[in-house]
DNA sequence: GCCAACGTTGGC
DNA sequence: GCCAACGTTGGC
């Protein structure tokens, strides 16, 4: 099974990538996600050891921060059952889970944060989903092109 | 199964 | 704060 690439949106507001490198074993679940196609990735294909890009979204920077890997595969979100949660699935039963989540380690922050700009700007990138029109996955497929294409401009100067 | 209404995402 | 894009819901 070959290692697959990943692109994951957060708020920073909400849960930055500092807040990763912060947290308990740089390790955190990555619970929320309550969109079926993302939902899909993170239960299908997502698995230990993929590499992860970082993005910050609805924020004064746009950017991929950094790398971070998985470090547990797809298991149920128990906050789709929690009802005093942001992300409480009143449909959600506990025998057949709708919803996934992975575990995610940090890895490394980019030297220079990569930005939507800036990978807008790249034409190796073009095809990325990031910027494709009216995108709004939190969670989507990245190249190994992409990702190498990527990490070569975040640690760049 | 269609589609209008509504809610959410996320860049600007 | 605005609004375009898109997913979901629910009446029919």
């Amino acid at each position: 099974m070959s290692k697959k690439y990943w692109l994951i949106k957060s708020e920073p507001e909400v849960f930055s990538f500092k807040d990763l490198q912060k947290s308990k074993g740089q390790t955190t679940f990555w619970d929320g996600v309550r969109n079926y196609q993302a939902r899909n990735f993170l239960r299908d294909e997502m698995k230990k050891d993929d590499k992860v890009l970082f993005y910050h979204s609805n924020s004064d920077l746009l950017a991929i921060m950094g790398i971070c890997e998985v470090v547990k595969k797809g298991y149920p979100d128990h906050t789709q059952f929690d009802p005093d949660n942001d992300h409480y699935d009143p449909k959600a039963d506990p025998k057949n889970p709708t919803w996934i989540m992975v575990d995610v380690k940090f890895v490394r922050e980019f030297k220079t944060p990569v930005t939507l700009d800036a990978i807008k700007l790249n034409s190796k990138l073009k095809n990325m989903r990031l910027i494709a029109r009216g995108n709004r996955l939190s969670v989507m497929p990245v190249t190994k092109v992409e990702f190498d294409e990527i990490e070569k401009m975040g640690d760049s100067i």
